[in-house]
DNA sequence: AAAGGTCCCAACCGCTCGATT
DNA sequence: AAATCGAGCGGTTGGGACCTT
């Protein structure tokens, strides 16, 4: 598309700042602010491309940057949302205050990334490498990351719409009571991650591929043959006879909203619909596969042994986000 | 002490996306 | 609708620091 270059480089600097470099940077944008980082240079007297100003913005010379090394916390979170999102890195560093995406990720390249090597998984997938007994899917990388949160998020509003399939049996306890109706909040926790920064980037990231989950480990994923979303539309899980190497693919054309209406519906994997009249012990059945999967999806679950369960719970209230709480102290014995 | 190897990170490069013309 | 621009992102690299022999 007759891309033009992002400056003029001729008669540009290049390679490491000096003091005087950053000196002159810091006071144009404490004075000016840094409305265009095209122009910023010749305005503040630099010779360098707007690109590299920036950079050395962001990356080195903002007042909120966090130097050092990197916590046993932050290190944790950057392996759990990596899980999570895979190699985006801004994503990551929108959820650790003061860190650059540049430094997450040289931190990931040179640190975490051995580090799981070391422990016989593969940095990718976080999943047991060739070596290990685990074979995931043969979906990308990122298509499974983006399949893990599709799966929480379908499952999420499965559950809000079959909440509100439920008579309250308490009507004095209003339904905006959060801290007293657990199995409510639990979808507005994941709902609040999914309008989250991290949310956000899957949502862009999502209607560049196609949507495929992989949901062979999860006996309530593959339940769930179809649901419907807020908004009526219904997104379709296409039962797989051989799970293990082909994925169940789902064409979804979700909407952001939560299932609210009374006819909205949940199938079971049988083909039979789970309706109105099903009884509580059916539907706390449901429940209790539901979560537990959800969990293990999100967080790709490493099994019995691993304490990331318990990191999870903390960094989400950290942020005062919790995902599932009464359930992440329930399985916290992992 | 010196040479060679490895590690680490700041900075660059190229690409994509959204906004604007 | 197409071209262009500006910004941001992720991958890669150059070179200094550090380690090993």
């Amino acid at each position: 598309m007759g891309r033009a270059p992002c400056c003029d480089k001729q008669g540009l600097k290049k390679g490491p700042w000096t003091p005087e470099e950053d000196e002159i940077l810091v006071e144009y944008i404490k004075s000016n602010g840094y409305g265009s980082w095209r122009s910023l240079p010749k305005l503040a007297g630099l010779l360098r491309c707007g690109k590299s100003c920036r950079l050395r913005w962001t990356n080195y010379l903002r007042p909120d940057i966090r130097r050092g090394p990197f916590t046993v916390e932050e290190e944790k979170t950057i392996i759990q949302l990596h899980g999570m999102l895979g190699n985006r890195w801004a994503a990551i560093a929108s959820q650790l205050p003061g860190r650059t995406d540049n430094e997450i990720k040289n931190f990931w390249n040179t640190h975490l990334k051995k580090r799981l090597v070391c422990m016989g998984l593969d940095p990718q997938t976080h999943c047991k490498n060739s070596t290990g007994s685990v074979a995931k899917s043969s979906a990308s990388p990122s298509t499974r990351h983006m399949a893990q949160w599709e799966s929480v998020r379908l499952e999420a509003e499965a559950r809000l719409s079959k909440e509100s399939f439920i008579p309250n049996p308490n009507p004095s306890s209003s339904s905006s009571s959060s801290s007293s109706s657990p199995k409510k909040s639990d979808s507005d926790y994941f709902l609040r991650i999914w309008n989250s920064d991290i949310g956000e980037s899957f949502r862009r990231f999502s209607k560049r591929e196609p949507m495929v989950v992989a949901c062979q480990s999860s006996p309530i994923s593959q339940a769930s043959t179809s649901t419907k979303c807020g908004s009526g539309v219904t997104i379709e899980v296409a039962p797989s006879s051989d799970v293990a190497d082909r994925p169940e693919e789902v064409e979804c054309k979700s909407c952001s909203r939560s299932a609210g209406g009374g006819d909205d519906a949940v199938e079971g994997g049988g083909g039979g619909s789970l309706e109105a009249s099903s009884s509580n012990e059916m539907m706390a059945e449901m429940e209790d596969l539901s979560e537990e999967t959800s969990l293990r999806l999100l967080l790709d679950f490493p099994g019995p042994g691993s304490d990331e369960m318990g990191f999870f719970q903390g960094q989400m209230m950290m942020s005062n986000i919790s995902l599932f709480p009464t359930l992440l102290n329930e399985t916290s014995s992992y």
